[in-house]
DNA sequence: TGTGACTATTCCGATTAGGAACACTACTCT
DNA sequence: AGAGTAGTGTTCCTAATCGGAATAGTCACA
């Protein structure tokens, strides 16, 4: 039947699932305050073309409307929506986590440049996980209240913390690779804290 | 000067500055062999086409020949490819990791299936890890007498070991997860070890 | 009245994913 | 010897994705 739809359209599909009806803008901003720690959040263009493929599926019902003289489209699951996400959910091994990860990248050819250049990388990657640390501890915070069992937060509060333990175990690592790049000797100069 | 190259180019620039040369075919073995764990493999199709690129770019040399009645190319990094890597890893900030975790993803939208779904996904993710955990356990070892300062495996080992200690951090969060899950009391069949 | 910030959608080119297809080599099993 | 299968090496194709520019209207504020 429905032939493939790509992991971003379940992804669209499951935002939708907390009861509300968005436009595409607003699937972009909840996918940027929600999947961006732990999925590329899709380009607008993707959302966009996603949206239209899901509701040529019936699986999105589509509310075209005028407001305040433009034209304005928001959307809302459909039974048949719920159907598919449950299939996939279901149906689809979770498969392993596909991984960008540029610093580590840069580390392995560490011996292309100087020391110190890998150094300040991992350095600056840290202070960005520290920054990352701050920004999803906000959202964790902004679910507090409803994040009990059977609540509407329950979920979305499972991964936050699972991301909190994620990026501090990633500031670990980095720490754990200063060190040992440190510990032998390699000339580097005081860096003042 | 020379327009941008993507960051894959870097990666193939990356795994031939090693010291040996190689076919389209070797790197993406040794892209499986390092890279995959932390940054996709890259499809042939882009090796190849990269190739071409940072050959006519004079960042590579290929050595095309007839081997055993067919065509061949290996490639090597010119000095210009070893600049360009250089300028590449001290010019460019690393930016953060990019994830497309669909374990995570799944999670957020749990309340979209049965629980007992979400901990199957959760268990079988961890199956995953500790099959992950031993391939890169293997690669590992396989660099163990050259690994320290100095010597041709020291960041291929840093990273190894970042790779290995990841790998076991994502184990304990999945199993914190499945934790959460269980504290609760909702409700869930025993689970025979 | 203009300037900037936000909402909302569309369009574009390049990069990437994920193979299949093709072809030749080398080994094993019968 | 012949068949099968695993490995090496390259090319080609389609769809998905990225990332941002372009367009356009609304709203607040000076």
């Amino acid at each position: 039947m429905s032939q493939d739809i790509p992991v971003t359209g379940y992804a669209i599909l499951g935002l939708l699932t907390f009861g509300d009806e968005l436009t595409g803008y607003e699937i972009k901003r909840r996918a940027d305050m929600t999947l961006r720690f732990y999925w590329a959040s899709p380009a607008m263009s993707q959302i966009y073309s996603e949206l239209r493929r899901l509701t040529d599926r019936g699986l999105l019902s589509a509310d075209a409307r005028t407001e305040g003289g433009r034209a304005v489209t928001s959307y809302a699951i459909t039974d048949a929506g719920q159907a598919a996400l449950r299939a996939w959910m279901d149906g689809t091994p979770a498969g392993f986590p596909v991984l960008k990860h540029t610093v580590l990248l840069r580390l392995l050819i560490g011996h292309a440049t100087e020391p110190e250049q890998t150094r300040q990388m991992l350095h600056d990657y840290v202070a960005e996980l520290d920054r990352a640390l701050d920004d999803l501890s906000e959202v964790r915070d902004s679910l507090r209240g409803a994040d009990r069992p059977g609540e509407a937060f329950r979920f979305p509060s499972l991964v936050a913390d699972w991301g909190l333990d994620y990026f501090a175990a990633e500031t670990r690592h980095a720490q754990r690779a200063l060190a040992s790049l440190d510990e032998t000797g390699v000339e580097h100069p005081p860096r003042p804290e």
